[in-house]
DNA sequence: ATTCGACGTTGACATTTGTAAACGTAGCGG
DNA sequence: CCGCTACGTTTACAAATGTCAACGTCGAAT
């Protein structure tokens, strides 16, 4: 049974992004960065950590009278897990442009960009003319208006 | 008011999609297509509909005693403001090796991939050794277990 | 041992979302 | 002219989400 991080919700990110940050934790320390963060209060971060860990998202090991709270996925899954279901729901034929547009405003390190620029050369062999578009399921190819 | 793409529900944006596919059109289409699809009942798609429109994602023009609908923005627009939303939610530090991935799963054309190339070329010259992550809001550089 | 506080557990409640039935009405076909 | 039908409108309701307060209890400090 694979957790996917997609069933988590936008709040919930945000705990386990403070988890994945800092590493095992207690939830008063979650807590405390939550507050000043989002002020949420004490009450809320204590239930969506309940929440993920019913999700299975997290795992609690005793420590004493606490809980440390343990991430049961890595935050680079989650998050290509996120963005690949994401994309799995766009337009085939404009997810070029969209991911032309994203690499465009995002921060990228010269490793990141070299191993794309490797990548993409690889992929420029086997490339297509024209993606098709697959917006409805019948294989109508130039039914957008791009 | 701009009306953001980030409001709609993945049941919404299934609605979307098709009216973008299909330009516009009136409610029997739409349920037409999404009973196939989806096989939803007439009531959900005039659910959904109606919620589109009551979010300004959708306006209607009279057409005799019918409606027709029509998207008040369009899909590439609608696509970008979501996936940069998503990205917007990540650790800075590792969206590089997220986008690698984006990247290597999606089908590209060969424009698709010329632009991109062109694009790292760009910003390969100004770009950092490194991205400094951004997880927690204290400039803690080194946070991450990368 | 008594009390106070830190923790986890329960219960709550307003909204949003997914899904849908029922209702009202203006034309169309007969 | 009349009922049927295609459409839009209302109402419904369970489940998921965002937000909390209140409660019970084990330990530590006094």
């Amino acid at each position: 049974m694979e957790q996917t991080a997609t069933e988590m919700t936008p709040a919930e990110w945000e705990i386990m992004r403070v988890i994945w940050t800092l590493g095992d934790i207690g939830s008063s320390d979650v807590i405390k960065v939550m507050q000043e963060k989002r002020d949420w209060t004490e009450s809320t971060v204590k239930t969506l950590l309940r929440r993920l860990v019913n999700k299975d998202m997290l795992t609690t090991a005793q420590a004493g009278r606490k809980f440390i709270y343990h991430p049961t996925i890595d935050e680079k899954t989650a998050m290509e897990q996120t963005s690949t279901n994401l994309f799995d729901h766009l337009c085939a034929m404009k997810k070029g442009v969209v991911l032309n547009n994203l690499i465009a405003e995002t921060e990228l390190s010269q490793d990141d960009i070299r191993s794309m620029q490797a990548l993409l050369e690889t992929k420029l062999k086997t490339a297509p003319k024209q993606v098709a578009c697959d917006c409805l399921g019948s294989g109508d190819a130039d039914c957008c208006g791009m």
